[in-house]
DNA sequence: CTAATGACGTCCG
DNA sequence: TCGGACGCCATTA
């Protein structure tokens, strides 16, 4: 069994629709939290191949693919054009176009 | 109990 | 506008 919070960032990831995408801190204040984003940083790194999370539709704050790493950065890119998601020149997301709302509201 | 982890967020010069 | 320092916090060891 997950801890709760975890159990609640995981349930939050699993239901970004394709095509979208959710920044750290807006997926760790629905789930409890509001500036817990380095939890959901620790869980995608735990939990992301078990669980077959969506950890491609998650970016930072500004609407850039977090990771540093070569391989895994194009790949999530790659994840993301491929469901329609437009990336710019900058390596930019246009969050007010993909960022996904959910219709539950932050429970703190 | 303390220390470490982590693909973040925000404030300030 | 940009980069760096610092804050944050659930979970694990």
């Amino acid at each position: 069994m997950l801890q709760p919070y975890t159990q609640r960032v995981v349930d939050i990831i699993k239901k970004i629709p394709e095509g979208k995408v959710m920044t750290y801190g807006q997926i760790a204040g629905l789930a409890g939290s509001s500036r817990g984003a380095r939890q959901v940083v620790r869980i995608l790194h735990s939990l992301s191949s078990a669980h077959q999370l969506p950890w491609h539709r998650v970016v930072n704050a500004k609407g850039e693919i977090a990771i540093q790493e070569d391989e895994s950065r194009m790949l999530q890119r790659h994840m993301l054009e491929a469901e329609g998601v437009y990336i710019g020149i900058n390596g930019m997301i246009d969050l007010e176009e993909y960022r996904h709302e959910p219709d539950i509201p932050p429970d703190r």
